[in-house]
DNA sequence: AGCCGTTAGTTGACATGTAACCAAAGTGGC
DNA sequence: GCCACTTTGGTTACATGTCAACTAACGGCT
């Protein structure tokens, strides 16, 4: 820490437009998927998990850790989108303690509806605007980076 | 809309990657910086665009448009810095309903103890896991999704 | 069976973002 | 000069996320 190289040029240019990028391409996704479908952006990440299993059924604790979200957010969130209709929960047969989350009719009707604008949205707002060896290269970026996260998570709790 | 092509593989994987990196990298160098500096990301931001601006002072207005954040947004925020000390409020001579918004000595001292720091930080978490081809790549998506996005506005209020 | 540490999920207090509205001050056409 | 329209910054109501504390249930061990 005592040494920081600076950023340079390239690095920077990187590192400014990665932010910005997150700023305004998330804003404008969610909004174009609130606007074609009336969801949130969470909304459509629970749901999606749930559809692509295979009894629309997930405990919340592991469909917290499929998400990477913290089991606070999700149960907060499974709130809000129950009193919607979009999901319910269900005691757990076999651990007391647990929940299940299942997808509802509804629901499964609403992502089945939202997910073609939102691949379009997707799409039109940035996999179309790149070349397949930019996408290649987002892919492995991203995939360095995470592993590297979870090595360092993993020497924090040895 | 009609026909949406779905994602085939290595877009899908580029995309899923995007989304989170997006949020386990962005916690974690939120997280470095608060432990290291006390300062959040936002904090870090204001900070940082307005200790290199020339005066240390900068018009909300303008300073919001510079950040990408709404109006309201940075007045909310410069309420809490202020409260804290690291900026303050001040009227502008050449427009009465506009506040400048100046950087007190506090502020820059905080923004100088901890850019080291941070830019260490982002280093071990993003830039020097990348080889200089990625880093370049990196550079263009953004520059092509943002310019994208800035062309759909324009087109939006002609 | 009974105890103890762990785990599942929820909740309260709080931080922070958005959207809609407002008052005050500028600006331009007449 | 006067009136309509815009701009600026702030504010209120609300949505959503975090952290820490809590309850209840599980499970291994004796």
């Amino acid at each position: 820490m005592a040494d920081p190289r600076w950023l340079d040029e390239r690095e920077f240019r990187a590192w400014l437009g990665y932010r910005r990028m997150r700023l305004l391409l998330d804003a404008q996704i969610v909004r174009d998927l609130n606007r074609d479908s009336g969801l949130s952006d969470p909304d459509y990440d629970v749901l999606s998990a749930l559809s692509s299993s295979k009894d629309r059924r997930w405990r919340l604790n592991q469909l917290a850790a499929h998400m990477l979200w913290s089991k606070s957010r999700l149960s907060r969130h499974i709130s809000r989108m129950e009193e919607r209709g979009l999901v319910t929960r269900e005691e757990c047969a076999a651990d007391a303690r647990g929940a299940d989350i299942v997808l509802t009719d509804g629901g499964l009707r609403a992502i089945e509806a939202a997910a073609p604008d939102h691949v379009a949205s997707v799409r039109r707002h940035l996999i179309d605007l790149l070349t397949p060896e930019q996408i290649e290269t987002l892919g492995d970026i991203a995939d360095t980076v995470l592993e590297h996260l979870a090595d360092d998570q993993g020497d924090a709790i040895p």
